[in-house]
DNA sequence: TTACAAATGCAACAATGCTGCAAACATAAA
DNA sequence: TTTATGTTTGCAGCATTGTTGCATTTGTAA
């Protein structure tokens, strides 16, 4: 889909910005940086605005963020219409890829009593087949 | 263990700072953020002294860091001699309290092939005891 | 007690992210 | 096509988090 439709489904205003961001980030099989976004992105876009737009894309679902350790952040597509309570993602200790694996399962260990369960955020962290040698 | 000893252990020099720092976060059942740390901490110390002790105990083994979405840093005693690569923690989408389970087992989920898995840090959110009513 | 290595406090700086406001833009209606 | 309106953008400024260099202070072993 493109992300002009994806963009007029939500209700969203068809800005280039908005446009250009779904776009380099589908487009890309992995998860991207605010860094290689800014790169691909055609138009130079103040700070301000891509952050905005992260803020209003991830609020209406289309994209979502992942964070590894605490600084590296990264965004990807949601799979469509997936609303899973289950993040899992692969990060790579030496590339630093980041690749979301939405049809992962996890087992989730038994909580204390009184605990309850709503989601979990999985890291699992390794090498890339690029980079497993 | 005291803190004292515990420095002596891994050869740092025994600092009223990281005495501090160590019984505070042993002393709780829980991970605790810098601003809990500077409240309970006696003594006034820099905002950079904090950052560097933490960073050596980190690097020692002493403490550990868990990430919660990018901005909640807490800080928690690691267990003594466990080098686990499985790093589990819950996490109250209420009260914010952050709670290792050192003893909770994960299945990874089958990477794609050629990829090596080397550790995971799993985060359960939900509601803890005192929340969940 | 002393000498030396290590840790601390301070100032400055960098990165990331947010807010208010005026200007520019997208869109639906005329 | 033009216009009116609400939304988005760019800019300036600010807050938070974390780092670095350097002089001063502290801990430790001799």
């Amino acid at each position: 889909m493109k992300a002009k439709e994806i963009l007029h489904q939500h209700n969203l205003v068809r800005t280039s910005c908005r446009q250009s961001i779904i776009d380099t980030i589908a487009n890309l099989g992995f998860a991207v940086s605010e860094d290689e976004i800014k790169q691909k992105v055609e138009g130079n876009y103040d700070r301000t605005t891509f952050y905005r737009s992260f803020k209003t894309l991830i609020e209406k679902n289309i994209i979502h963020k992942i964070v590894v350790d605490n600084q590296l952040v990264k965004y990807a597509i949601t799979e469509s219409g997936r609303v899973s309570q289950n993040h899992v993602h692969f990060y790579c200790n030496l590339c630093e890829v980041v690749e979301c694996m939405p049809d992962a399962q996890i087992n989730i260990p038994p909580l204390p009593n009184g605990y309850r369960h709503v989601e979990t955020e999985l890291i699992i962290k390794g090498f890339c087949h690029k980079c497993n040698l």
